[in-house]
DNA sequence: CGAATTTGACCGGCGC
DNA sequence: GCGCCGGTCAAATTCG
């Protein structure tokens, strides 16, 4: 690997197709069934994927490792399980070249709902006891679209049952809701923090770059490459604190984080504007504070990040499956999607 | 009646 | 080689 850019990009999305999709709201999210209303919840989402689930590198039983809530760190997703819909395997060989094949998000939150908005519609298809956790692990997939093979996992911390942790895995081919895409911004730059940062040092992100200069947003969020899959943490549970901008009304129900506010964010992205040199510096660490703080002080910021989770889980794999565009656009090479939500949006 | 959820069984990988 | 564990499938049940 190259440049630690490169790198992270490549986590973050290789292909844009998937998060342009996003974008369009042609689906309307107000079917999202899961309970729209967590109220004050803080959300985890697990991971993203990057490439065929063939892969089967990964060891499953520590990827992660982030998570305070012991009881799941443990996950394994992307193993090779079901030989059917799982994986969609098909031609997604371009993103090999990436180190890792695959990359994971998780977010956790602070929810009393089972379940936490995200404006994906998904469907629960079974229920686990995890061994170190009191709390069965719910799985879900995603059934906005036909063959969306995005699926997530839905755990309560067995420390404080108050924090429920989704872990997101694959990409969707399909448009996501408007609520959905701005999360996904929201996800996407933060992740693009963490990955920038990684440059540095692979395992713990936390300890390079924004975050020196924004000591919470590592807090809230973590990036881990230890593994074969590379696993970006949101921890939305904690406050880190300072939110001092947003004070205010920060309450308000609408995400406060917006792109539409913050057009830095837009052009957050890896390719955009992640410059290895960050030149946007302190822009940089207003928007990761925004950004948190935003998170932080609005619980319906848990559903928009757990839908930007899976957005960005699907930029990342993306691909080919996806949109259904096509699996690639001739034209474009593979630029980060990140960008591209980015700026779409 | 159709769709979603629930629950147990099955499958495959990993560690011992 | 055996047992454990996580994850998924699929039939049955429940709800809208």
């Amino acid at each position: 690997m190259p440049s630690p850019l490169m790198l992270a990009q490549q986590f973050m999305d290789p292909r844009p197709s998937a998060a342009l999709n996003v974008n369009e709201p042609s689906v309307s999210d107000d079917k999202t069934r899961e309970l729209s209303a967590s109220p004050a919840n803080t959300a985890e989402v697990i991971s993203k994927e990057l490439d065929h689930p063939l892969t089967k590198n990964n060891i499953p039983g520590k990827q992660v490792s982030n998570s305070e809530d012991g009881a799941e760190t443990s996950q394994s997703w992307g193993s090779p399980k079901s030989p059917k819909l799982d994986h969609q395997p098909k031609n997604d060989e371009q993103v090999s070249e990436v180190p890792f094949r695959k990359a994971r998000v998780s977010v956790r939150a602070r929810s009393e709902a089972p379940l936490i908005s995200d404006g994906c519609q998904w469907r629960k298809y079974g229920q686990k006891m995890a061994k170190g956790n009191p709390c069965p692990r719910a799985y879900y997939r995603c059934t906005m679209a036909v063959g969306c093979p995005v699926r997530k996992q839905v755990q309560r911390c067995a420390e404080d049952r108050t924090i429920l942790i989704t872990t997101y895995e694959g990409n969707h081919n399909h448009p996501l809701p408007p609520a959905a895409t701005a999360m996904a911004n929201t996800t996407s730059a933060a992740a693009a923090m963490l990955l920038s940062g990684s440059s540095t040092s692979k395992d713990g992100l936390t300890s390079s770059g924004f975050f020196h200069s924004v000591p919470f947003a590592s807090t809230m969020a973590t990036l881990s490459a230890s593994a074969p899959f590379p696993t970006i943490t949101l921890d939305l549970t904690q406050s880190p604190n300072p939110m001092q901008f947003l004070r205010g009304p920060s309450s308000s129900s609408t995400f406060p984080l917006p792109l539409h506010g913050y057009p830095q964010l837009l052009r957050y992205g890896p390719a955009a504007g992640m410059p290895n040199n960050m030149q946007l510096g302190q822009r940089h660490a207003s928007m990761v504070e925004t950004v948190t703080a935003a998170i932080t002080s609005d619980p319906n910021f848990t559903a928009a990040l757990a839908a930007a989770i899976s957005t960005i889980i699907g930029s990342n794999n993306g691909n080919n499956g996806n949109n259904g565009t096509s699996g690639k656009q001739p034209g474009s090479p593979q630029l980060p999607q990140s960008c591209t939500t980015f700026s779409t949006n």
